[in-house]
RNA sequence: GGGGCGUUAGCUCAAUUGGGAGAGCACUGCCUUUGCAAGGCAGGGGUUACCGGUUCGAGCCCGGUACGCUCCA
């Protein structure tokens, strides 16, 4: 039985959904769930007055409440959205997410029957829903999976009976809008339809078995890839059309008639040859979409008018002033509030699982969100300032308490999205400027290639954005030429990173020197670093192996054990001396190719041939200030840690003798005070001359260490190498959860280190600096280098202290010679400040002397030009004292003020001895032909110069003072053939 | 490692081809007003980030440096 047929007519409806919009208000018309109530209950609805009929929280809990309470399941909490372990996964996109294992057979649970709400985003991946936010009712970039697990438990007819008891009896959904579609079977896999449940569903509720249909793989039969396990699902429908005809429009990607829960009952295993297998086991996955059934038993028609959005449009509309959200589809405010709410709800869930924003994978696709948003707030809000992070709370208050996580580090996120806001509002207005400019100067249809590239390039815009940009305004990128200009920039960037000279060895010849049996290179003496007496196993020239080197080209040297370290884990490879007899090979760069040390150099000296006797000598003081560099950056990782917060995270490193530099995972520059903080964090370690210890240990004992500084995403060998500064090995690892390691830099790490801190005798950072958007770069020295650049800041200091007390020529000198000194000299980032500072401050006196000189000159100026208006002549040429530009130019002012129907011309030296010459012609006499502009350019000439200007004012100059006099005379020539 | 963009008054930003560095807000003083809110007039405030080059002349052109931003490797 139907219920009553709404006003509206319906094929008016079906061609707005046909477009692809629903008119603002719509929504609000008689509602089929509005209607059932008033029916069951006999009132009129007030759902005007009362927006929700459930609240949000209350439908999650009863959903729970349901399967754990009722049907013995064991309440199970959301996994991690972002999954740390799992690289080849850009966030969790389901439900099955975290009981992967179990359906694989590779893990178990201590029950058997699971519930859970899983945060669930899809974006930027294979299942990519970013691009319909904003413009439907139902796409979401984060949403959250109802689920009922069953492994090996229960299947179909529970699974079936709980589904439809729940919808109808719990929820009360009416039975005539619901929907079952099941698998109709597929002949290339030798499946039957799925009968089994389709009986099931007749036998054990009372849905009107009309409703239910049959379909095919793609709709009703689940996989978890291209093997393992699988099996027919069956999926519930629900018809939200006014008049409860939808029926027909069951999967048809109705906006109306939507897929609210899908049973899953995996049966099979689908083995490497495409065959299916039944399984002992069989379980149940069931996903239920969260914000859909809320919004169906909150009675709406779109998912963002239910109260897991209302709050946050709401904060956005108090923050912003603006019109109220309307529900509109297509207009721009409606969009840009579901755009933003949908974001931040996305952006939060991600950022409290320890998501981040950054320039790669995952973390681009939440930079990308976060910019889409962004530029929402900007545009259609206009809001300046950043405003994403003020929503925060408003995340917090509709989702904190089922996922406790976001309120727990609630001001952590808030700080990191406004840091991400920030970066990109300084680029965000003249990006603008230049999109609006790439529409009016287009051809009305793309966006230009070079426009989208520039605004990627130099202002952060990702392409989809810019996209999505066009789109509102009708038009596409030339994505192609966009493609072709990112190509040329990688080529170019490739090509100048490339500039050393390749040796690498093929994997062909790498296998040769195997099947040879020329072993693996031993050089696990590199640590100690001794000369090492061994034999020449290989020499590879760049094309070929060799038997024999005897000139001085550039190769490769392969010796069966090597003191040298190849440059690994950002520390460069060894130079030294591979000797044999007179024959002395230089080794310039150590590289590791595949097993092989490779020691590349050249012959300074004899002869060298495979299998003779060599001794292997490392330049051990080059060595030794690598090894400095290299603990330093150590303790530096750590102290930033310390200092900045545990988001500091390395994003890559480079030690060589004469520097250490690190780059790191921090939303805005390092003050002066954290910079301090830093140097006299890692020169305290060095004082204490902690000991450093290194050793080789399972992976996973290492893994415990409570402190232990991993790099995400790397993968570690098994046993690997720790380097702890401070701690030994052994107390860590007897002791793992010691809050006490935090305070000790504990790293995996393959390089050579300084046996003790005091080594590297002192610490200095020269540069801080931003590398790209989220990421900074120090470069910092160490040993005598630190030690000179630390005591060249203090003198420097003291001398423009000095310099404060000297007067008038004197302080003027010191200080023009003070500044190009700060510029030559190596400082320290902190000392450069505070040089700069102490200069600005002394240059408020020079600007002081500088000023009562100039305006010394001007008063000399305006003295002669008082004399020079006594004349009765309208046209009138004289010289002036020493002047500046200021002096002349208001010299003239003067006379021209007395003469406004004239014409002026004033010459004048200035103190570095060249001339000065400016003109004013009033507007009659330029009428009759005199031109200040022609005037002065030849006046010029006379003095070897040019100038030019407009007609009524005109400024020049010359060298050569001595032909003033004659350049007076042609001024006055000059005017009189001109001005009658 | 390589590219791109930016830096002008306390703040936000202008400045035609290279030709006298400006506006709004803020600040100071005076005037108007019973007071408030405000209005009127006047004024102060700039090495145009820095160094060098080209030029008679540079905010503008060229080279370098610093700082900030951004992208690629």
């Amino acid at each position: 039985m139907h219920l009553p047929v709404s006003t509206n007519n319906r094929s008016a409806i079906r061609h707005e959904n046909n477009a692809g919009y629903q008119k603002a208000g719509s929504f609000s018309h008689t509602h089929p769930i509005r209607v059932q109530w008033a029916i069951l209950t006999g009132k009129k609805p007030d759902c005007m007055t009362t927006p929700c009929l459930k609240q949000s929280s209350e439908i999650r809990k009863e959903f729970i409440e349901f399967f754990r309470d009722k049907c013995g399941h064991t309440e199970v909490p959301s996994s991690s959205v972002i999954p740390h372990d799992d690289p080849t996964l850009l966030f969790t996109n389901a439900g099955m997410n975290q009981f992967k294992d179990v359906f694989l057979g590779l893990g178990k649970r201590d029950f058997t029957r699971a519930v859970d709400t899983q945060k669930c985003i899809r974006a930027g991946g294979k299942h990519n829903d970013l691009e319909d936010v904003g413009t439907d009712t139902y796409h979401h970039t984060f949403f959250e999976m109802l689920g009922n697990w069953s492994f090996g438990d229960y299947f179909k007819a529970e699974a079936i009976g709980w589904a439809w008891e729940l919808f109808t009896e719990v929820w009360g959904l009416d039975k005539s809008r619901l929907y079952v579609t099941v698998f109709e079977g597929n002949k290339d896999d030798g499946l039957d339809a799925d009968v089994e449940t389709e009986n099931l569903w007749k036998e054990l509720t009372d849905i009107d078995p009309t409703h239910i249909t049959r379909w095919g793989k793609k709709d009703n039969f689940w996989e978890m890839g291209d093997t393992g396990p699988c099996g027919p699902c069956c999926e519930l429908h629900y018809d939200s059309t006014e008049d409860g005809n939808g029926g027909h429009l069951v999967n048809l990607d109705d906006p109306n008639v939507i897929e609210l829960w899908n049973l899953v009952f995996i049966q099979f295993n689908r083995g490497e040859d495409g065959t299916l297998k039944p399984l002992p086991n069989k379980h149940v996955d069931t996903g239920m979409g969260f914000e859909r059934i809320t919004r169906v038993l909150q009675g709406k028609t779109s998912n963002y008018d239910t109260d897991l959005w209302t709050p946050i449009f709401e904060r956005i509309q108090a923050l912003t002033g603006a019109a109220p959200y309307a529900g509109s589809l297509d207009a721009h405010i409606d969009i840009a509030y579901r755009v933003i709410a949908d974001h931040i709800r996305c952006l939060v869930v991600a950022f409290a699982d320890g998501g981040r924003a950054g320039a790669a994978g995952r973390e681009y696709v939440l930079r990308r969100i976060l910019r889409r948003a962004v530029r929402h707030a900007r545009q259609t809000f206009g809001v300046h300032e950043p405003f994403l992070c003020n929503l925060v709370s408003a995340v917090a208050d509709t989702l904190g308490d089922s996922f406790p996580e976001i309120i727990e580090h609630q001001s952590h996120i808030e700080s990191l999205i406004k840091d991400e806001e920030l970066s990109f509002l300084k680029t965000l207005d003249r990006g603008l400027e230049l999109f609006d400019k790439a529409v009016t100067d287009g051809d009305g249809k793309t966006i230009d290639a070079k426009s989208a590239f520039e605004l990627h390039d130099t202002f952060g815009f990702p392409i989809d954005l810019t996209e999505v940009m066009a789109e509102e305004r009708g038009l596409l990128v030339d994505r192609s030429g966009y493609e072709s200009l990112m190509e040329e920039a990688r080529e170019t960037s490739r090509a100048s990173s490339a500039t050393e000279k390749k040796m690498n060895i093929p994997p062909d010849v790498l296998s040769t020197l195997e099947q040879e049996g020329v072993k693996a290179s031993d050089d696990s003496f590199k640590y100690d670093s001794k000369p090492k007496t061994t034999s020449l196993l290989a020499i590879w020239d760049g094309d070929a192996l060799c038997r024999e080197v005897n000139d001085d080209k550039t190769v490769g040297v392969i010796l069966a054990e090597t003191p040298f370290y190849a440059e690994a884990g950002g520390q460069v490879g060894d130079c030294g001396l591979i000797t044999s007899g007179d024959s002395v090979f230089e080794v310039t760069d150590t590289h590791k190719q595949g097993d092989f040390i490779l020691h590349i150099g050249t012959l300074t000296n004899g002869v060298l041939t495979c299998s003779v006797d060599v001794e292997a000598t490392v330049n051990r003081e080059r060595r030794d200030a690598i090894e400095k560099n290299h603990t330093t950056t150590h303790l530096l990782n750590h102290a930033l840690r310390s200092e900045l917060g545990d988001d500091v995270h390395q994003k890559g490193s480079l030690v060589d003798e004469d520097k250490l530099r690190f780059d790191f995972s921090h939303g805005h520059a390092v003050t002066d005070e954290q910079l301090q903080a830093i140097e006299s964090a890692v020169n305290g370690a060095i004082k204490e001359d902690l000991e450093v210890h290194h050793q080789i240990v399972p992976l996973d004992d290492a893994m415990k260490i409570c402190g232990l500084r991993a790099v995400f995403g790397e993968r570690y060998p098994d046993p690997v190498r720790v380097v702890s500064i401070g701690a030994s090995i052994d107390s860590l690892l007897s002791d793992p959860d010691n809050q006490d390691w935090m305070q000790y830099s504990i790293e995996f790490c393959g390089g050579t280190h300084l046996k003790s801190c005091c080594g590297a005798e002192h610490f200095a950072v020269l540069h801080e600096q931003a590398l790209a958007s989220g990421v900074r770069r120090m470069t910092a020295v160490t040993g005598q280098l630190a030690q000179d650049v630390y005591q060249s800041g203090v003198a420097l200091l003291n001398e423009v202290e000095r310099a404060s007390s000297l007067s008038g020529d004197e302080l003027v000198q010191a200080y023009t010679e003070l500044v190009k000194k700060s510029e030559e000299t190596t400082l320290s980032q902190t000392a450069r400040h505070s040089v700069q500072k102490a200069l600005q401050q002394l240059f408020v006196s020079v600007k002081k002397l500088q000023k009562s000189a100039a305006s010394s000159l001007k008063d000399g100026a305006l003295e002669y030009a008082r004399a020079l208006t006594e004349s009765d002549d309208n046209v009138i040429v004289g010289t002036l004292p020493t002047v500046d530009k200021d002096a002349i130019m208001a010299a003239l002012d003067a006379v021209r003020s007395k003469k406004p129907d004239g014409a002026v011309l004033l010459l004048g030296q200035t103190e570095e001895g060249k001339v000065l010459i400016a003109a004013g012609v009033s507007q009659s006499l330029i009428a009759s032909g005199l031109k200040a502009g022609d005037w002065v350019k030849e006046v010029a000439s006379v003095c070897g110069g040019g100038g030019g200007g407009r007609p009524d004012t005109a400024q020049a100059g010359g060298k050569d003072p001595n032909k003033i006099p004659e350049a007076v005379e042609k001024a006055k020539q000059f005017a009189m053939e001109r001005a009658t």
